[in-house]
DNA sequence: ATGGCAGAGTTTCTCTGA
């Protein structure tokens, strides 16, 4: 099966786009952020229409999380228990596979605007908070994926100049630290266990052609536990949406998950 | 040092994103 996360900043917009990429990539479950719309403005019967289902935890304006998938999800849950948050950034949602249950969670961690701002404050908190409940979410579903826009670039080699970004936001320490801390819980970075071009990215800044340059970042994660990974067969970014007309300054990642494959990396 | 693009709402400007 495979698992994606796209960032598709405004669903309303982007909506046709998500269409004709899932008719392109029947996946299992897509996992979207930045819908920038309220709940009743979810575009269900557009997915319905095309065999999927839908979860969501809308907001008006900004935010905004989904999980569209091919079979019925169940316990679905919005945002992170015990923090008290009024922006939309969490979905978890449960999927039947042929291993049994796999716990799909679509993540928008906050952007921090810039390093030392309230906004940067509140994505560290928000990244501890996800912590807390990520390590409780694993005693009850082992196998968990959790994919979104992290913005964090972990490594030097996921930005395109680490020269301009030393110390920015997106890059520094702390924030690196808040990501890793999330692989000290037993996740893996799917992207990096299989070779890969260099000047891999996810996101292309909207200006001064950022895109043709490849002036970009990867910052969208698809992150397995320790049950899942032995099962991952592939981890791709699809740089395609973003050279569609009017398009999001991200792109897809996708995880494919093979079950035929025994799980002899179990370790 | 700054702005540059894009989307949404408070709309002909402001806020946020990354």
């Amino acid at each position: 099966m495979k698992l994606a996360t796209w960032n598709v900043n405004s669903l309303k917009v982007r909506l046709p786009q998500v269409l004709d990429w899932l008719a392109a990539n029947p996946v299992e479950a897509l996992c979207l952020q930045e819908l920038k719309l309220s709940n009743e403005n979810f575009p269900l019967d557009a997915f319905t229409e095309i065999g999927y289902q839908a979860h969501w935890a809308g907001q008006k304006t900004y935010n905004g999380v989904a999980v569209i998938s091919r079979t019925a999800c169940t316990d679905v849950q919005r945002n992170l228990p015990a923090y008290e948050d009024h922006q939309q950034r969490i979905i978890a949602t449960t999927l039947d596979s042929a291993i049994g249950d796999i716990r799909v969670i679509s993540a928008y961690c906050p952007n921090g605007q810039s390093v030392g701002s309230d906004k940067y404050e509140y994505k560290l908190a928000w990244f501890k908070a996800l912590h807390v409940w990520l390590q409780d979410e694993l005693k009850r579903y082992p196998r968990l994926a959790i994919l979104g826009d992290y913005n964090v670039a972990p490594k030097d080699e996921d930005v395109h100049d680490p020269s301009k970004w030393v110390g920015d936001v997106l890059v520094s320490e702390p924030e690196r630290a808040a990501f890793n801390a999330l692989l000290d819980l037993g996740f893996t970075d799917a992207f990096r266990e299989f070779e890969q071009d260099e000047k891999s990215f996810t996101w292309w800044d909207y200006r001064r052609f950022a895109f043709r340059r490849n002036a970009g970042l990867r910052i969208d994660h698809v992150l397995l536990s320790k049950e899942l990974k032995p099962y991952c067969a592939a981890c791709v970014i699809d740089k395609a949406p973003r050279s569609n007309e009017q398009p999001s300054d991200h792109t897809p990642v996708i995880a494919t998950l093979d079950f035929g494959t025994a799980p002899s990396l179990v370790s």
